[in-house]
DNA sequence: TGCCTTAATGACACATATGTCATTAACGGG
DNA sequence: CCCGTTAATGACATATGTGTCATTAAGGCA
């Protein structure tokens, strides 16, 4: 808890106090979950009143659609400015693609809206369909060039083009989920856990017959 | 909606109310989340009065506590009386294992169970725990045994010994999670996600090298 | 049949949340 | 420096939920 900073201007205040908000939302939907959170909370810990909360959000629906927006679009930006992906051996590129999404997606604070999506998506099939469109498909149809690419290039299994590619990154989701609900106590060892996936992914289970 | 049953005796009802209580607390765990379900919203899917269920239930986390117990239980029950694990071929072993898995989980009507658990887990710990020391440590204990037979019969790799066994079945969860969240508008074919991972699993993505 | 046990109810007191609005006071321009 | 603008506030009216308890009535039993 750091001291009290400088007050800032008004106007600059002003423009801010749409992601403070967000901000202390994410910390009480982590805390208490999305239902469970109410404005109140919201406020107090972004230590302005309840009503001002109003003055920027009609209500607390509209508060998490932009939290999702912008949320993601950071992630996207992120991502977008540093595309590491190696050229040469198709392992390193599924393990670098991997390493990415493990670590914006897992690591990041941007795993309670997983969390969110997955208790209150039904009812709120607007923010499923936003995500499913803004990030499953994206994820998905960059999956699909990289399967393209490889299995032209004689690297990877022609019957891998019928998969269903969620099964590829499957791994990737139960690692955020398993974080979130079990690992104060059975933690997870990540990097174990990545070398298991990419393992898995380049050579199977089986021996070759 | 079936027309009304003749009423059960007073002494047969109170035996049976429990279950009536947790299979209505269900539904509406599933249409409205945990969080936002009230006792009165429960009470009126059982047909009885608000206080009536606290005649059985202290509380709605004690509900949704037997709610946990009594499914899981019954899942095992059935699952115990029918362990179709063919010997032969380990493909085939890993297929039954996991279309048995899809069809209990992710077919029957405790994937309820599985939502609440992600998004109230960090704040039921004793349910998390519970799922985790019935659930979870059992299946992967299952898990364990097959990965040490195949092992040891030469069918699979020595180093998948090594692997997480989370990322094995970690396709299953994620079934799961998307009929919850995206089946509306983006539907799974199971059969075709079956295959992929049965595939997934016994050849990996790659040709062999 | 008619009493007695007890499952079930409805009402009460209390707590917490929501959304609105008149009022306040901090800033920034003239 | 002071006044007008407006961001922020606190209080109000309303709604919804919780847990308890005295009362009711359904049904088992003699």
């Amino acid at each position: 808890m750091r001291p009290d900073l400088p007050p800032l201007k008004r106007q600059r205040r002003k423009d801010l106090r749409p992601d403070e908000i967000i901000s202390a939302a994410l910390l009480e939907f982590h805390e208490k979950g999305y239902a469970a959170t109410s404005m109140g909370s919201i406020a107090a810990r972004a230590k302005i009143a309840r009503s001002t909360v109003y003055l920027y959000f009609p209500d607390k629906e509209a508060l998490i659609r932009q939290a999702f927006e912008d949320r993601i679009a950071a992630i996207f930006d992120r991502v977008q400015v540093d595309p590491v992906m190696p050229d040469g051996d198709f392992e390193q590129v599924f393990r670098a693609m991997l390493t990415l999404i493990y670590t914006e997606m897992v690591g990041s604070d941007a795993v309670v809206l997983l969390r969110i999506l997955i208790a209150e998506g039904a009812r709120m099939p607007g923010l499923a369909q936003v995500y499913h469109e803004t990030v499953l498909s994206r994820v998905d149809a960059i999956l699909g060039r990289m399967v393209a690419n490889g299995i032209r290039s004689g690297d990877l299994r022609p019957e891998v083009a019928a998969f269903d590619r969620k099964i590829i990154v499957a791994p990737v989701l139960v690692a955020a989920v398993w974080r979130l609900t079990f690992d104060a106590f059975d933690p997870l060892d990540m990097p174990r856990y990545i070398d298991g996936h990419v393992d898995l992914l380049t050579k199977g289970l089986f021996v070759r017959p």
